[in-house]
RNA sequence: GCACCUGUAGCUCAGCUGGAUAGAGCGCUGCCCUCCGAAGGCAGAGGCCACAGGUUCGAAUCCUGUCAGGUGCGCCA
């Protein structure tokens, strides 16, 4: 039930009828006619913009066309009043029975009342977090991990089907770099005394790696030159860094449908076949780039590379796909993984970047364009920084010296729910302040608070009703007569509850799921404010003391509340509070 | 030098693929608990939507340019 489609689509009836009757002209495009809640709550429930759209073409004054319109309109059932105003809005005015069909619809249906059919089964890709397997995620990789998953559900709950995969990029140098640091750990283990010069990782994460290496080989490698463990090594430390990884994402409450390896595309013809791919397109070629402008690196010299013309696909200089040495750069695989999964049926990519990417979106759209001939569009959504502090003052943090705050310190000190909604209360392109005393801090300045107390008092009316012998079942509430439901403060809280299933369309097309996060804060906020409503008004309270019937419709309204924030935060990934303590 | 992102109330930020008098929280002023959780609510004050042009019935939103901040820029991933 989308009441605001619903709605439009019975606009859209009225036109046609009036343009049967030669009061418009046929054929006039509606799609740019909308139908949405206007900003001014005196106007009305919903606003259209049809007579406004359509005045140019129909070579009619809007005024005009808006009242031949609220005339149609007049005869559904739905529509309590309409009236012309401004330019030629027409506002309309709905009868108390459509939003009390809002409860009955989240009441039988539960979580799913919201869900939308938009995405009509369209296969989409998301790949987020892909952190490089050398050490634990950080606070940059926690919120491509919460977006990229909120986005995934998100998805989801507006009708994709969705596959979360991660890209591991372990065939690269920086999985030699990290098997030589743990190769001295493995030293250090043996007793040892070992320096960790530059170009090795420091961090202590490795100390339990280099010792469970000696029990797996003894020392069999102490003394070795690299030739004979690198390999090995290589392999064993990906493998354990990866268990961490994984066990940081469980503990964030993340789970991947697929893991990627980019080693397993090396010798197995990927690369070459996503790149003879391009090649039969005439988009590879042998040749020179230009230095940068600007600011010339300082050993710069000219080299012939193979390079992919990807500025036939809007980039704004072609890339190397081979060094001058001949070996692969890390885009030859990117490309061969990209076409992985165009090969693999999706009708849409999402990569969820840091923002230190971005210099990467251009090449690998241009990849997928090409590669797809245009079919399967590559979204790149970018997450910008997080800012830590602690008591208003921020962290220092410094890969060098291993004094990064991992993921795991955040979670472990505010809990995954408080994390992810957090750093979801911030647009994906914003960069993000994380203040570890405030995203604890019980008030309304924090939001994580504020819908889980209005989570909470809603559970806190459902026991109490129970207590008093009131049956609060589904199926009871929903035999409830809601049309005793008719004040105005009821009714805003109910037609908040009418435009979720249209928050989560604008949230899912525009692949911004703090969107979900905002509209939470609102629907929280019209329950705390018809809660209090109850102090002046008693007749306003959920409980009714001895009218069990008036109170199961009342309850009815708190219980389909409680089912949309369930819903919302389930998609955020947050599990709802019963109560606070 | 180029590309991408950002610029909205004193502060932190929303703003629905262009809509009406631009919203919320914090802070400031004043109210509301014999009552389902006051960890809340109500009301008031506070804006040249960075700046300048353009597109049109209509612009915070789209286009161009300028300014300011962030990120990145061959042989790293």
């Amino acid at each position: 039930m989308q009441l605001f489609s619903d709605i439009r689509a019975l606009v859209c009836e009225a036109l046609d009828a009036m343009a049967a009757e030669g009061a418009l002209p046929a054929g006039l495009d509606t799609a740019n006619v909308t139908v949405e809640p206007p900003r001014d709550a005196a106007h009305g429930d919903m606003a259209t913009n049809a007579a406004m759209v359509l005045a140019k073409p129909a070579g009619l004054k809007p005024r005009d066309i808006a009242e031949a319109l609220a005339g149609k309109l007049a005869h559904d059932p739905r529509i309590e009043s309409s009236e012309v105003a401004g330019p030629g809005f027409l506002n309309l005015r709905l009868a108390d029975g459509v939003w009390q069909k809002v409860i009955a619809a989240a009441l039988s249906q539960g979580k799913a009342y919201g869900r939308s059919t938009m995405g009509a089964g369209q296969k989409v890709n998301v790949e987020y977090v892909s952190a490089n397997p050398t050490g634990p995620l950080h606070v940059g990789h926690t919120r491509g991990a919460v977006f990229g998953d909120a986005l995934a559900s998100l998805l989801d709950y507006a009708g994709y089907e969705v596959t979360r995969e991660y890209y591991i990029n372990d065939g690269g140098a920086q999985v030699d770099v990290l098997a030589r640091s743990v190769y001295l750990r493995y030293l250090e283990a043996h007793g040892q005394s070992v320096a960790f010069e530059d170009g090795t990782y420091p961090g202590d994460y490795l100390v339990p790696v280099g010792e469970a290496l000696k029990q797996k080989v003894g020392d069999a490698y102490v003394g070795q030159p690299e030739s004979v463990w690198l390999k090995e090594v290589r392999d064993f430390a990906t493998d354990a860094m990866m268990d961490l990884i994984r066990s940081d994402l469980k503990l964030l409450g993340v789970e991947m449908d697929k893991f990627y390896s980019e080693k397993s595309l090396y010798g197995s013809g990927r690369i070459e076949d996503a790149l003879g791919a391009l090649e039969a397109k005439g988009l590879i070629y042998e040749g020179v780039l230009e230095p940068p402008k600007g600011k010339l690196p300082e050993d710069w010299e000219p080299r012939e590379q193979t390079l992919f013309r990807s500025t036939d696909h809007g980039d704004d200089v072609d890339r190397p796909v081979k060094k001058s040495d001949g070996s692969w750069t890390y885009f030859a695989p990117d490309i061969a993984y990209h076409y992985d999964k165009v090969t693999r049926g999706f009708d849409l990519l999402i990569d969820v970047f840091g923002a230190d990417h971005g210099g990467y979106v251009k090449r690998m759209k241009a990849a997928v364009s090409a590669l797809s001939d245009g079919t399967v569009p590559l979204e790149i959504k970018l997450t910008q920084l997080v800012k830590l502090y602690k008591d208003g003052e921020p962290f220092k943090m410094s890969k060098r010296a291993g004094t990064f705050v991992t993921m795991r310190d955040v979670v472990e000190q505010v809990g995954p729910d408080v994390t992810r909604f957090v750093m979801l209360t911030r647009k994906n392109d914003a960069p993000l302040d994380f203040d570890f005393d405030k995203v604890l801090e019980q008030s309304k300045e924090n939001p994580v608070f504020y819908v889980q107390y209005a989570h909470a008092r809603i559970s806190s009316v459902l026991r109490k009703a129970t207590e008093a012998g009131i049956d609060v079942s589904d199926k009871a509430l929903a035999g409830a007569d809601l049309s005793v439901l008719s004040h105005e403060a009821e009714l805003s809280l109910m037609k908040k509850l009418a435009e979720w299933p249209r928050q989560v369309e604008i949230a899912a097309r525009t692949a911004e799921p703090h969107r979900v996060a905002f509209y939470l804060y609102d629907l929280a906020s019209e329950l705390h404010a018809l809660w209090n409503r109850g102090h002046e008004e008693p007749a306003l309270r959920f409980l009714q003391e001895g009218d069990t019937a008036t109170s199961q419709s009342k309850i009815a309204l708190a219980r389909a509340t409680g089912v949309v924030i369930s819903a919302g935060l389930g998609i955020l990934g947050v599990k709802p509070a019963e109560e606070m303590r």
